[in-house]
DNA sequence: CCACTAACCTGTAGGC
DNA sequence: TGCCTACAGGTTAGTG
């Protein structure tokens, strides 16, 4: 589901509601996500309020009053979701119906002034995965990730130094989170074909000013995508239940065989599999390294 | 360090 | 309807 688009739609959605709630109580239905999660996971949370939904790369994260950090991946189908709820009646606290399977984690807040809600995190697939750290440096999730792409950190001299030499595929390097945080498996094909550049173009071989294109690429589908609440597919869905329509403005992903959109471009969208992956591009108005 | 594969897990779409 | 295969927004562990 998540890149950084439809990441940043989930955490702008919750942060009016989150930031400033106390956690009254959490209830985890299994032991683990993709990890176990952490000891006493649930006691280092009842009792914080949450200061603020923050992001960085693909997680979400939520500093606590008592100074450590929540932190949540989404993996490919994690979703958050409120459901209405009075603590005046215990009995209703929420517990998933038996068709709601994959409700794993449900926080019961308290809000000064909006009050009581549920926030339940689902994940069919439980790639996604919970952490509880005290400073940064000590996640292993943050440690090795390379600059947000929206920042300024992110630019064709950086990212220039930090493929040179290297032979992997364009597309590869994209979604390499230690090169540029963020990148998933769409927005990589959409970024290289703004910037006219084959997917399967040797990272080294792109010169300062393909480069800039690639920057630039990069950082103008992630803004617009940002802006229409991200994309969706089959499941995304933001904090209060909508979905995303920047899919309706795909160039090339999930469309072989359909006219390439760049103007006064004659070619057909093809599809190829890059490290298990599909990648999108057209033949034609992207390129491969150039022949000096 | 780099490059590649398999693995994690479930749901869904498409072919027959 | 059912069975089977391929594939899906991500990341890590293991190999060479």
């Amino acid at each position: 589901m998540p890149e950084l688009p439809e990441v940043e739609t989930v955490r702008a959605g919750l942060a009016p509601y989150v930031e400033g709630a106390h956690i009254h109580k959490v209830t985890l239905n299994r032991p683990n996500l993709r990890f176990a999660f952490p000891d006493d996971f649930v006691a280092q949370l009842e009792g914080q309020t949450i200061l603020k939904a923050a992001r960085r790369a693909k997680y979400l994260l939520f500093p606590l009053s008592g100074g450590k950090t929540l932190l949540s991946h989404l993996g490919m189908t994690g979703s958050y979701r409120f459901i209405e709820f009075s603590y005046k009646d215990p009995s209703r606290y929420y517990e998933p119906p038996p068709g709601e399977k994959h409700d794993h984690v449900i926080f019961g807040l308290r809000h000064p002034s909006l009050g009581d809600m549920h926030l339940v995190y689902a994940d069919a697939r439980r790639f996604g995965f919970m952490e509880l750290f005290l400073r940064e440096e000590d996640s292993p999730f943050l440690a090795d990730l390379g600059p947000e792409p929206l920042s300024n950190a992110f630019n064709a001299a950086q990212l220039g130094a930090r493929l040179a030499g290297r032979k992997s595929p364009i597309k590869a390097s994209l979604l390499d989170q230690r090169v540029v945080a963020g990148i998933g498996n769409i927005y990589a094909s959409e970024a290289l074909h703004r910037a006219h550049i084959r997917p399967d173009c040797p990272s080294g071989a792109l010169e300062p000013s393909r480069l800039e294109d690639l920057v630039f690429g990069v950082r103008q589908v992630l803004v617009e995508a940002v802006e229409a609440g991200g994309s969706t597919l089959r499941d995304f869905r933001n904090a209060e239940g909508g979905a995303g329509y920047f899919q309706h403005r795909f160039s090339v992903y999930d469309r072989e065989g359909e006219p390439c959109p760049t103007p006064l471009c004659t070619g057909t969208i093809e599809r190829i599999v890059q490290s298990g992956r599909s990648s999108f591009f057209c033949p034609v108005c992207q390129k491969g390294p150039s022949q000096a």
